[in-house]
DNA sequence: TTTATTTTTCAATATATTTTGAAAATTCAG
DNA sequence: CTGAATTTTCAAAATATATTGAAAAATAAA
């Protein structure tokens, strides 16, 4: 397969599988094209590259350094501007961890919270059910948010190496 | 708070919280409905429940039941079907991984496997970069693929118990 | 300043996804 | 079988989401 054909096929894929993980697809699209690009990438580039507009690029590319997985870029002697990608595997999954975390999974547990405490009969079954299903996905939810605190925290070598030999 | 608000508001916010992973609405909260009921309920039952048309609960409820979370259930005597949710979190979160793992990580894997290969100079800067990228996501989803499948073999109890102990 | 270039905004438009509801298919009691 | 009850299907309609593109705002060179 020629480099550009699979670029091509990256792009197209990544943007495909972001939208089954509620990722705008363009949005995953810009992020695999500056992930394979060895130079920070115009806005105009992107246009070009993708065939999407200006202002779609320009919200989504606004959006991924939103997301702490693009940055600006400054090239002395350019008027434009440009962005580049974080090529690092790792720390873009543990970026994309510590924002859902944030955005998603603390305000679900916070309302878990609330949902917990149910005026009324402590006897009646539906009451209990309730309570109990509640409660299990809250405590669910709080074991995750701890142990993602730790991925977040640990570097690449201590995740890959100690805890990987653990699994065997 | 009371209980038919407060299921209420399970409902809504599984549904939201579902959207945003890439889960139909409806479908999510079907799934909360069935969550947070005592005994299993009939196509009808949701309709009213849920405010929504026949044709929305048979669909979604065929869908859920094709991701392993919900069950017919046959109640003697009775001509209608019943449908019940799995209440253990546990299952529930495992059924969920597995699925997904299933459905999206391993064809992403297999798709890679076939990008690596580049025809072309292996110096050439855009070549070393792209494989490089590929293969690094690549390494990673095998080494979540693993991971998962040891979460989803191993109980409840065991994760809670051993692993929780280990990260302090 | 003034002006050309570039970025941002956002209402209008296009696209994608979900939902409806009635017809068709299936099921099962009599 | 027959027919009433129930489930399933799916084209059409409704809704939600993403995209465009031109105007406004911001930026910086002259």
């Amino acid at each position: 397969m020629k480099l550009t054909e699979a670029k091509q096929q990256f792009i197209n894929s990544w943007g495909a599988f972001g939208t089954q993980w509620g990722i705008n697809r363009t949005m995953a699209q810009i992020h695999a094209l500056l992930l394979v690009s060895v130079n920070p990438l115009t806005q105009d580039d992107m246009m070009e590259e993708l065939s999407i507009s200006r202002g779609n690029v320009n919200m989504n590319i606004r959006d991924l350094i939103g997301w702490g997985l693009v940055d600006r870029v400054i090239i002395s002697g350019e008027r434009k501007e440009y962005f580049s990608a974080e090529k690092d595997i790792w720390k873009v999954a543990t970026q994309i961890i510590k924002e859902r975390k944030k955005r998603e999974l603390d305000p679900m547990i916070k309302l878990l919270s609330q949902l917990e405490n149910i005026e009324g009969d402590k006897k009646d079954k539906d009451v209990q059910q309730f309570t109990q299903v509640i409660g299990s996905i809250k405590k669910m939810g709080q074991q995750a948010d701890k142990t993602l605190d730790l991925l977040i925290k640990a570097d690449e070598n201590w995740f890959t190496g100690s805890i990987l030999k653990m699994f065997k």
